[in-house]
DNA sequence: CGATTTTCATTTGTCAGACAATTAAAAGTC
DNA sequence: GACTTTTAATTGTCTGACAAATGAAAATCG
């Protein structure tokens, strides 16, 4: 663990990624203690500040967690799905709503994620995800169901499907797409009729779910795909036409 | 953008908190600049060295840069694919080293990316994708290479087959879930045999490629995938074995 | 006047020292 | 032995200072 003090980097960015690769290589296991800030000062000769800075760093990438108190410190967090998931759906949000990437792009990428779990799901989905699906399709059918509520009902159903794929891997990945893509989806459910459309392509899938058909699963995956897409495109050229001419 | 100076988290955790949200909902624009470090702090009446503690965890997700100087400062960053990329990786490194996901997770999620890559790679490839893939696939044929040029060789063909999908999301996952396996992946690569067998393979999904058939691409995947999960597995097995009788 | 150099003000990066808040362990008490 | 108090260790925050970088303004020169 050496640093450079007149490298053009930022000291407390080098401590960072001192640590991060003494973390990645192994010379700190999880759970360990890292030595306190005073002794990391001393170590890298640096100011206690300039530490900190370091640890804030790595705690903001959930690689540390930090304690008070006696017998407290910095230790090596065991990276857990669901602080990645939420690393990956803050990432993901962010570069749609910075338009690095546009709707079709995530949508294209969101379905042909769903479409790879289908047989993977149709293998493994037990009783429990088959059940939650049919709930969640029964809710869409309610009509009193607002637009959040109807969207946060179709994001349960997706993950469910994810889910049922048994892989934790996926199931992550996916849930950054689908997050990021949410406030466009509520966007786009606001009528009946594609309300009617998409419950009849979600029966259809759990159906073929139940059957432990995983071809006829993609097959509705894929024309779900086709038809949120076709939905996307109307409603941003609507938008579109309202800029130009409110 | 409040705070509350009660409450059990830290202040710095509550900025960083409260500037991410001004960023996500539009408040902060990309490229706009934040105020000072000293106004900041007297907005939310806390220190200099708070405010600074917050700026570095925004800074290393990439939300935030900063330059000193004159009309220096915080600014909001452009999220960027590499940006994305590289936190994907790092996450997914750590996620399979930290053991929260094993191999063949990782594998098969890797294999099921890719096979949703693959209807869109044969629909869209162009003629310089298919030249860096059988370049690669040539490469893998020298008898002298090295069992990590063979690795990245490996890589960069099944980079290559996601790109041509043409969808970045889709790239920029894969990444993550390819670098992360690269350590195991080198391990398994150390007969002539199996090499022999992954360039049979390779080859056989160039050929469905240059004929633009995503069913056949996709079957090709299937079987590297059955085959490095055995190999996956069986150099497990040897290490487990090694370690009870060393 | 135009181009170049110098000066200067602004802002982040780093340092030093202090105190508050928290917490586990040690010491004390019943 | 169970409970309470004290204590020491450690992070969280604050204050004030100086160094380093950098763009803009001022001064200088041809």
């Amino acid at each position: 663990m050496k640093i450079d003090p007149n490298s053009s980097e930022d000291l407390s960015v080098q401590i960072a990624e001192a640590i991060r690769a003494a973390i990645v290589n192994g010379d700190l296991r999880v759970d360990q203690r890292l030595p306190t800030e005073a002794e990391l000062g001393e170590q890298f000769d640096v100011s206690r500040s300039t530490v900190r800075e370091a640890l804030k760093r790595l705690a903001a990438q959930s690689l540390i967690r930090t304690q008070r108190g006696a017998s407290g410190g910095a230790f090596v967090n065991r990276l857990s799905f669901e602080d990645a998931q939420g690393q990956m759906i803050t990432t993901s949000t962010l570069l749609l709503s910075m338009n690095a990437v546009d709707f079709e792009t995530a949508c294209e990428a969101r379905y042909a994620l769903e479409r790879a779990c289908a047989p993977l799901a149709a293998f493994r989905r037990s009783a429990d995800h088959l059940a939650t699906m049919r709930a969640e399709i029964h809710r869409q059918t309610q009509p009193g169901l607002s637009d959040e509520a109807f969207c946060a009902s179709d994001v349960a159903f997706h993950r469910t499907l994810v889910d049922a794929a048994g892989n934790p891997v996926l199931s992550y990945q996916l849930a950054g797409a689908v997050e990021a893509m949410q406030p466009l989806m509520n966007m786009i459910t606001f009528t009946a009729r594609s309300r009617e459309r998409i419950v009849a392509l979600h029966t259809r899938i759990a159906d073929a779910l139940e059957a432990r058909d995983g071809a006829a699963v993609e097959r509705g995956l894929a024309e779900l795909a086709g038809y949120t897409t076709e939905l996307g495109k109307s409603v941003a050229a609507a938008r579109a036409a309202r800029r130009t001419t409110p």
